[in-house]
DNA sequence: CGCCCGCGCTGACCTGGGTCAACGCGGATC
DNA sequence: GATCCGCGTTGACCCAGGTCAGCGCGGGCG
């Protein structure tokens, strides 16, 4: 995680058999893992700071996240990092790398965290033989591609909407799709969050007090609470001091 | 074109075969113009201003965009229009929406403009029998991600950049690719520059004519015309005034 | 022909958020 | 325990670019 100190990757891997599977026939994995591609996948653990791939590296797998959670992002020419997004178990990590040699963006564990490989070889197979396969691979890139619509669009909001946005999101997708009330983790950094958003971490930082203040969240650090969702998506829709009506 | 009026969509619509099209093999349409998707195709015309389609209408179909040009939008909730790219003769569109029900996105011809249909339905049953198309429609899909994660890293720089960025791109992927100092037709207008790139209209014209002050520009309003390549790339790496060293 | 309207351009002004600097803190290391 | 270092937070300052307003021009239309 440190910006000068390059781990190494390095991951332990295990043979795997999707049977039996806490996260079900929904997975991609369970559905590569019958026909053409049995037995071909493989899991791996990473420690907090562990790349799983970085932007360069030969690509030839897609990684189902089944555990943890992972940050993907690019390296401009500059030098400037670009996080691309948070990714949490179900997600899938490569797809946009699939039809390349290399990987087009690097990722990083940003909590311990478990995935399960899939081959390229044996997704290939597999799509050959099984137009469902298809259907959701194709569905997946699909969303990948509305995701960084919305994204793009994301980028010409105040930095208010921006994080309640975000926090929204974050809030949906985690495990269990808590909207309400409870506590949740925000694995990544103020400064990943910039990255992603587009904005200097100290204006994230500031937003996250100015949120605070008004109520409608609470919460320290790595844990928040969001105390007022309607509050939370009225920000989002027109930025946190009233602006131009829609 | 206008903000008001909405034209409503209407196509002359011809069969098709691709054998002897102008276009050549290369094309995703030859590809598909055998085995079972052979014949399926068809062609057509629309005026400037005509659109494709609509986000929201049911999407049954990809198109080739074989002459002209289009420009891709999503309207946001608040009604700000975002523009996703201009697309050329030989790109593709509809592949965002590819396995949705409905058109995640809005397709508008901003010159005359011809294009070739692909049916979903055919599509699908080549999918089913010929992994090299597998493999093309994949790549495609994968390069639409990678375009808009570039455009996302485009978002965090200076007005300068993004400008130098896009005459660059648009030279580079105008007929016949040509960088050097040949006039080109910019078929989009100032407000549509803007709302690809994020920036106000304004902003875009006094880029505009800052980039002419210092000779790196030449033309008037619809063609321009690059006359310093150098220069503008060295604009596109670190901005206009030399800022932060690399 | 005159009129209108949308586009491109320019100037003046203002502000959201980037930048720089300082500080508190918690965790790791010795 | 002391030191260090990265993170989050806050304050002060400033500037790139958004906004508003005005103007010229060219093309379509009555």
């Amino acid at each position: 995680m440190s910006a000068v100190a390059i781990p190494t990757r390095r991951r332990r891997i295990e043979p795997l058999r999707c049977t039996g599977c806490e996260r079900g026939s929904d997975c991609l994995g369970a559905a590569l893992d019958e026909g053409s591609g049995a037995g071909r996948m493989s899991r791996g653990h990473l420690e907090r700071g562990e790349h799983l791939y970085r932007m360069g590296e030969p690509s030839d797998s897609l990684y189902v996240v089944s555990g943890g959670a992972f940050k993907s992002y690019v390296v401009s020419p500059d030098g400037g990092e670009q996080v691309l997004g948070f990714v949490l178990p179900g997600d899938v990590l490569g797809i946009d790398s699939l039809s390349h040699p290399q990987f087009q963006s690097s990722a990083v564990a940003i909590a311990p965290a478990r995935v399960c490989r899939m081959p390229a070889e044996a997704i290939r197979l597999r799509l050959g033989e099984s137009p469902d396969f298809r259907e959701r691979l194709s569905a997946r890139m699909g969303r990948e591609i509305q995701r960084l619509q919305r994204l793009l669009h994301l980028g010409r909001c105040t930095a208010e909407q921006r994080v309640a946005v975000f926090l929204l999101s974050q809030s949906a997708q985690s495990e269990g799709g808590s909207l309400a009330g409870r506590p949740q983790r925000l694995p990544m950094s103020r400064r990943d969050i910039g990255q992603f958003l587009g904005l200097a971490t100290e204006t994230v930082s500031r937003v996250f007090t100015r949120l605070q203040d008004s109520g409608a969240l609470r919460g320290r650090r790595t844990s928040i609470e969001i105390r007022n969702v309607e509050r939370l998506m009225e920000i989002a829709r027109v930025g946190l001091p009233l602006r131009r009506g829609s």
